[in-house]
DNA sequence: GAGAGATTTTGTAACGATTTAAAAAGCCAT
DNA sequence: ATGGCTTTTTAAATCGTTACAAAATCTCTC
């Protein structure tokens, strides 16, 4: 009954192995090993028995032996650029995105991207080393190196925002377009004529999405639209506020595309007597619910980043699977309304 | 002078392994392997040639083979949970934490802590399959399963926040006694004679750190203090704004450990008529510049949660690098003056 | 120039999984 | 039984690294 390979026995603090439920089932390793796979050259019989000794036993298979012997790392990055611009993007992003690779025996490992360094530089590191099988970045230029180097070399990824590069690659985004277009709206319908929106740096391929919108709505109603140049919603908000400060022919209609350009911008107007509702309206794109404690009257449209995550996780994951076939294709995820009145 | 080990040529697209420096400087594998470790016991000049080679060939181990046969992970796992309470704490804290690990050989991975499940479980899950060299976890209770699980296992961790058990163990911690003594002082010094803290819920031990500040300071200057029962900083916004709009006798002086808690009062406190300054003053913990935004007369007392990230990831080093040895003392980091006026 | 002792290098065996090719077993008709 | 199938199991090699024990080389001293 008992197995004649060599147990350890008495020392029961070891981590059951192949070995182990070989000897305790009678069958070769290799047999365990094409059992535990599914593997349908193995009899249903022997699976089963297999699968109850490992189940008894509690076995798991060991990380780093699968690595080393499939070349497979199971692990999956994130980059994770510094930018700040969104409120608790980083928890919710990860809350959606360990969410989704939860199961899955894929694990998530973050790189942090050095703030002034080459964005290339950490994907580049986990590529050369080997160190993870798929990588999630966010913050996707119009011509994204990232995105060119990981193509070229065929390493699956999903990144958050899109390129404009021709070749189809995985991507989720959410339609800033539609929302930049939707409060455009709003805001004529609220009497605006003049428009103002703070862009993202131009090399964001959201950048353009955004100002698209704006202009559609603008041509649709009349309206006029300015855009700041040397500001954008990176701008630290010390900036931001100095800028609204000293704002001249200041615009009845605000587009702010994150909760603190929106909350500095007020921060300028105020002082100036400028009180919104009477001399100008704001829709801001949120991503939080903090703007509900601090200015429950402002327009918000919602971002879901958890939601991001979940969908960048499945994204990647498809991807993986897909292994030299068509990966998926770019998922774009819509507005949610949250409190435009 | 090419090695005579086989060598795959031609293909210059596999990594180079040890394999391919032996070949290259005409060593064993084995004395490569210990000149790349520094060991002693190779000369001196090989170790050169060597470190050259590797160079040369921009070698890099095999992190997998490495793990397996050394069953080190060379892996932290951070446990994330999902408490929201401090804006941008989850962004903060992986800033300080990569910052802490970059050039060590240490990779960073994170693991959920789901909502209202076991706060055990996920270490379980690590631990038991050896899924990483140490932990880092926050939220830490007066008493606190997953200290005593590590303790008891003897792997290393570091957490965010002490407990109360007798054992020492590695832990960062803000000085919240501190903090809540210096906000009561000042709130004494502005004249307030009633002041109200919400805390967080009591089993975490910085409650009673908060707690025993407030007190202190209580006592030397004669003031009275309340705590709201059934609300603590984790209560939803929604909980505390209703819980603002509806309190009677209002303190003059209000306590905040963290933004969001502040903002909801806020919210219910100011459609009531109470202005701050001329009804209560308030003294709020803050981990962003935020506020400085809102409602920059506000008195803030700065908390740098990427400096608590740098110190828990030196701490873990620590610990892992004492090895059975004495592991480092608690570090407990003090609260930085932002804008008290 | 032989032997002792220290220094330096090396061959081999793991670590735990997967995979290839080959062996063993089962089945059936002759 | 025997040969010819198919189904099932197995032995052995491999991934890249480290550690143990033994071998090789060098350095002195007498």
């Amino acid at each position: 009954m008992a197995g004649d390979i060599r147990e350890k026995e008495g020392t029961a603090r070891t981590r059951p192995t192949l070995r182990t439920l070989a000897a305790d089932t009678g069958f070769a390793v290799a047999t365990v090993s094409r059992a535990l796979a599914k593997d349908p050259k193995i009899a249903e019989s022997t699976r089963q028995i297999v699968a109850e000794a490992a189940e008894r036993l509690g076995y798991v298979p060991d990380r780093a032996a699968q690595r080393l012997r499939t070349g497979r790392t199971k692990v999956i990055s994130l980059i994770l650029d510094p930018h700040q611009e969104i409120l608790g993007f980083t928890n919710e992003l990860l809350a959606g995105l360990t969410g989704a690779l939860a199961g899955t025996g894929y694990h998530l490992t973050v790189f942090p991207q050095v703030a002034g360094a080459d964005s290339l530089a950490p994907v580049l590191h986990v590529v050369r080393n080997n160190l993870a099988d798929g990588l999630i970045f966010s913050r996707t230029r119009e011509d994204d190196s990232r995105v060119r180097f990981l193509l070229d070399r065929g390493v699956p990824f999903a990144c958050h925002g899109r390129t404009t590069l021709s070749t189809r690659h995985p991507f989720v985004d959410f339609d800033n377009r539609d929302f930049a277009y939707n409060a455009a709206i709003r805001l004529a319908d609220l009497g605006a004529r003049s428009l103002c929106i703070i862009l993202p740096p131009a090399e964001y391929t959201f950048a353009g999405h955004l100002h698209a919108g704006v202009h559609r709505a603008a041509e649709e109603r009349g309206l006029s639209v300015t855009i700041p140049d040397r500001l954008s919603i990176d701008s630290p908000p010390e900036t931001v506020r100095a800028w609204a400060e000293g704002l001249a022919d200041v615009p009845d209609g605000f587009i702010f595309p994150g909760e603190l350009t929106f909350l500095a911008a007020t921060a300028g107007l105020k002082p100036r007597g400028l009180l919104r509702g009477r001399d100008y309206n704001a829709v801001v794109k949120v991503s939080s619910s903090l703007l509900g404690l601090i200015d429950p009257e402002v327009d918000c449209i919602y971002e879901d980043i958890q939601e991001a995550g979940r969908l960048l996780g499945d994204t990647l994951l498809k991807a993986l699977a897909a292994e030299g076939g068509p990966g998926p294709e770019g998922v774009i995820y819509p507005p949610g309304v949250l409190t435009v009145k």
